[in-house]
DNA sequence: ACCTGAACACCGTTCAAGT
DNA sequence: ACCTGAACACCGTTCAAGT
């Protein structure tokens, strides 16, 4: 929704309505490509993004990508990158280490939402990918009184956490709805059960908000334990032994 | 590793060898074509589960699995079962309802680790999936103490914390090396605030089973402090005002 | 330097034809 | 009832040719 746009696109548009095709020339470029890519796929979905169908909104042909971008990847990446832009980032100042892990944690989720697509990308493996908000976490993480090891066992377990819960959701923005319907229904399990747990489903998918909070709270809470006892540290002395 | 086979698989190669072409007809099923799968996607991974590989794995050509299931998204399913199906059930007699739970996270990542490439799978928003396992889990909760909605709640924040953490470790074991190696590296951050995420990072990979146990430990933690201070019922009344 | 036509080696899926 | 040849409408990517 946000994505800072160069208005090169609407320049571009109005090239191919006067027909100075030659202009095409030049105006290409790896932004301008995955700020493009990103449109469409919050608009379609990945199953979209293939390289003739983005060169066909840039006007071009497919293989014009590729002197911009070495390959259909580069562009996911890049659409990670735009997302994690996004995400507002978190006064250092404000209030306790917990409510800015809080904050942080439901920035994330949030940008998660605005782009559902494109939020589970972010359980491939890039290297370094948002390193400045996971840094700013560390850092809190350490000010706070865990050690090195501790500081980065807590910021995987809240990202693992948030991005899970996130790409649940998101998946059901994001199927076809058809995909997830015909998928073969529940057997061998009873009838008091099934309903127990079609409880738990739609309690969960009605307000998914305060299930987030609740597992991000319970999990800000467990760590505020562990920084209190030292479990960590006593865990680590008894593996020694 | 485990997945039962019928040794129809050996059958079918023995027919092959002596000629007996014909007796191919009727040789194939819905289970024989998932298990097939199965052991191909371990071996090679996603992206070598197109309908022709299998269908060559299985001696016979790619229409004809058509006759069995209704398409590639039907298998990708029933993957999904299978891998459920492996999941080791914790006893409901054993020890605290802490304990149980943590079990059975462990065994869920177990079998990830198992079959990294179909445990993202477990992402897509299957209908009913795992259901006699997720019910054991809500009993478990339930007895607990916690009311319907927060066993609900609990129970999704413990899978999202498996699924995701799951997820992000066996994406480095799953993707081609090449992929990760040529993401672009970070800019835009000192090297001080690098070296700190290095070594979180390294941290992390060097034992994700600590990171895993770390983070499943803080949960249970704030999921029994929540128990204790109501904290869910609080914040529930207090948004009726 | 950058755009592209044609081609390569694939996909999932349909359908009519075979047995 | 089940297997299949041929075809449809696609993919990502390469490479030589154009300007």
């Amino acid at each position: 929704l946000t994505y800072q746009t160069s208005g090169v696109e609407n320049h571009l548009e109005a090239n191919e309505r006067d027909g100075l095709v030659d202009s095409k020339r030049g105006s290409l470029s790896r932004d301008l490509i995955i700020e493009t890519a990103a449109r469409l796929v919050d608009r379609e979905g990945l199953e979209a993004l293939t390289m003739r169908r983005l060169a066909g909104e840039l006007g071009v042909k497919a293989m014009s990508l590729y002197n911009h971008v070495p390959n259909r990847t580069a562009i996911l990446y890049g659409l990670v990158e735009l997302l994690l832009a996004e995400i507002k980032p978190v006064s250092n100042r404000a209030a306790s280490w917990q409510e800015r892990l809080q904050a942080a944690m439901s920035n994330l989720r949030r940008v998660g939402l605005a782009h559902p697509h494109i939020f589970v990308l972010m359980l491939r493996p890039w290297r370094a990918t948002g390193a400045q908000q996971a840094d700013r976490a560390l850092q809190n993480l350490l000010a706070a009184g865990f050690n090195d090891e501790e500081a980065g066992y807590a910021l995987r377990a809240l990202m693992s956490y948030v991005i899970g819960f996130g790409a649940w959701e998101t998946a059901r923005m994001v199927r076809d709805p058809q995909e997830i319907a015909e998928a073969p229904s529940v057997d061998g399990i009873d009838a008091v059960a099934a309903s127990h747990l079609e409880a738990m489903r739609s309690n969960v998918v009605h307000s998914p908000d305060a299930a987030f909070e609740f597992g991000l709270r319970a999990i800000i809470a467990g760590l505020e334990q562990s920084l209190r006892t030292g479990a960590g540290r006593i865990d680590r002395e008894a593996a020694k032994v």
